[in-house]
DNA sequence: CCTAGTTGCGTACGACGTACCCAGTTGTCT
DNA sequence: AGACAACTGGGTACGTCGTACGCAACTAGG
């Protein structure tokens, strides 16, 4: 029994040491390939084989870089966090540092969609995952309380993180499937008019007719409903 | 090329015809089984094999019954709505309908935690999203224009979701590794205290000094910050 | 120079989803 | 009643996956 599993990060493991012949790669390169690979095919695309091939080697000398591929696919987050655009400190207008870092993950999460696949939130608190926190809750300081500040930026994260996840969902959808927009709407008209014949479902049947959202571009939808979030963000301002 | 594929969702293929020989299952045990084995031991054991030997079969008779593993995904996620217990209509107090809904979603995604990790969030419109949909909708329907209603209940379940999402991945990372919250505190304590001393990040520092939530047991800290968000949902109230 | 440590990488194992096949069962039609 | 079409359960097989293991080649520290 003891101690148990001693699970360190892979940030902990150093990526070399001094004795043997000189590496012929380097994690970030094997880093950047995976990304590469998972961005065009998918992160189930990204696999050993695949990435090894593609820098022109063999699967199982990925291995001496990176212990497993969970460990590997840590890596390619912390990567692609490295992308968000986010100045050193808040402006002073914490609606705008905000709306800042709900386009910067929309940004990031639709260049690289298999980030809204991961089985695990990871939150570790790397750096990068610092700078970002300290400069939300930097914005998010006008007096609200400490708590209701964790709380609220849940909220924001919670719906940037949904509604990017549905559009990352749709255009894979549409990709997979070979269809336009307008060949899925005849397409899945039979069903809907079904629901809505039946009449057991009126607020769908109210969204399905009167709901104007549905049918803005992606950036629309996602800039009116950000700005509705920050509305409620507003009017709980001391 | 002609059509191209025909990807008609699961629910819209019948059950089954009336020529052959009765089946000796149905869907809805299949789906069941693998659930059970999912709660158990995740969702990547719900293996098409192991569903198939837990039901006393060979692995392709299941392929009878479901065209495919994403499929069955897929109806293990309607069966699992189906546990989440909601009154036919709205109550007419919509701050105590949100709250049910939030509550159970919580209750569900703990009992079944495969449902925080699905590649896909599965907006697919199945009978039970459908229900509980309905539910939401008549809940919020206080005069507030539809397209808002959509966005606010998208930052609510927005919300809900990625505490619950951090609520799973902490119960099983202490889980694998064995450790008690305790123990996981005293462990991680010269990394934060380094945080610390490093001056750099004066948000966090109030986080951990400040901050009383972080204290508090799941299911306040849940509640407390779900009345937030209704307050939040309660201030754009016409 | 020796040798310990490390490199690239081929082979192999036990999983996985599922295409294909075939024998057996049963509702429907002649 | 007999024929046959449409279904059933389920075995075998293929191509994938992550990765354990082993081995020859290489290079730094003594």
């Amino acid at each position: 029994m003891a101690g148990g599993e001693q699970r360190v990060s892979i940030w902990s493991i150093p990526e070399r040491q001094g004795r043997g012949p000189r590496p012929a790669y380097s994690r970030a390169q094997i880093t950047e390939a995976a990304i590469r690979i998972a961005d065009a095919d998918g992160l189930e695309a990204a696999s050993m084989r695949r990435i090894a091939a593609d820098l022109g080697t063999g699967a199982m000398s990925l291995y001496r870089y990176v212990p497993s591929r969970d460990d590997l696919i840590e890596l390619m987050v912390d990567h692609a966090l490295l992308e968000m655009d986010i100045p050193d400190g808040p402006t002073g207008d914490w609606r705008a540092d905000l709306t800042l870092i709900a386009e910067n993950t929309r940004a990031v999460w639709l260049r690289h969609t298999w980030l809204s696949g991961l089985d695990r939130p990871r939150a570790t608190l790397g750096p990068n995952r610092l700078r970002l926190l300290e400069f939300a809750f930097g914005a998010l300081d006008t007096g609200v309380p400490i708590d209701d500040m964790l709380t609220l930026l849940d909220m924001l994260n919670g719906y940037v993180e949904r509604v990017v996840r549905g559009e990352i969902e749709w255009r894979r959808e549409m990709r997979q499937s070979g269809m336009t927009p307008e060949r899925w709407m005849i397409h899945s008209a039979p069903y809907v008019r079904e629901l809505l014949d039946s009449g057991r479902y009126p607020m769908f049947e109210r969204i399905v007719m009167d709901a104007r959202l549905p049918h803005m571009s992606a950036e629309e939808q996602f800039r009116y409903g950000l700005d509705r979030v920050l509305d409620c963000i507003a009017a709980v301002q001391p």
